[in-house]
DNA sequence: CGAAAAGTGTAGCCATTGCTAAATTACCGT
DNA sequence: ACGGTAATTTAGCAATGGCTACACTTTTCG
């Protein structure tokens, strides 16, 4: 009999999705990317995350099937309103990591590569703890 | 002419990146088991990160190819002098991010979950900053 | 000792995310 | 309007990390 993996608690946080994350940065992205022009393009994101066009692509592709996105063939990206709302928190999300890092006397730099790879990773218990410690310094 | 990431070396951004803290993990694991135990079987690993025996196999595979670990068939896992290194360094570095996570208040529970995602993404400039806080709010 | 159980290894499948190369489409500017 | 350039799609390869099924070795126990 093969051994099922079931509940192995303290790692299943670590073996987390990764295409969840890269959905989340995706849109992210695009949610980002339309606030400056007011259209996002694949090339855009190929550029923002220094990957190939095509990778940027399979990307989308992956997306718009789990329907976050939509294109048409050689047409700009659009988020769905899934998709919106998913932006918006992760924008939130980021938002209240980074502030953290600030308050905490992260240079400006840092906190904002930092918050990238730490925003995926943290409980809503934690987020919230953040919160409040940055509003305490902040205000 | 296709756009071409500053990286000369084929399929090194992300992927790279997932491969090490998977590597980090593993390792990290196999330290810690050897505390433990005075061996360290595959059948732990898969364990220890609810994968299949299969799955921890190919990864130690990758981690001998690496120079981590040593491995003869059918016999248990060992770590090597750099394998050693990188699990100590990984170890302090989760003990600093779990600490911190506990002196701002965050459940031990849940700072067990978090640190495990978030140990990977810290800059040096950060864990220092978390080392300082906590030190201060635990000494 | 010998057979069952546990542990490992191998083959082969899939999905994701990298890439290059080449084909296709859209968008300009002359 | 046409041709060139930029953007996009498609095809196809590699590495990582999931899996099942099956073969094999080691260990354990009756």
């Amino acid at each position: 009999m093969p051994e099922r993996p079931q509940n192995s608690e303290p790692h299943l946080r670590t073996r987390r999705d990764h295409a969840s994350e890269t959905a989340e940065d995706y849109v992210e992205a695009i949610d980002q990317i339309l606030e400056v022009r007011d259209t996002c393009r694949l090339t855009d994101l190929a550029r923002r995350f220094a990957v190939s066009h095509v990778t940027a692509n399979r990307i989308v592709e992956r997306l718009q099937r789990e329907g976050y996105v939509t294109t048409e063939p050689y047409q700009p990206i659009r988020l769905t309103r899934k998709g919106k709302r998913l932006a918006s928190e992760c924008r939130k999300r980021h938002e209240i990591v980074f502030q953290f890092l600030l308050a905490i006397g992260i240079d400006a730099e840092t906190a904002a590569n930092d918050a990238e790879g730490i925003e995926h990773h943290v409980s809503p218990a934690t987020l919230e703890r953040f919160r409040e410690m940055s509003n305490a310094g902040s205000s």
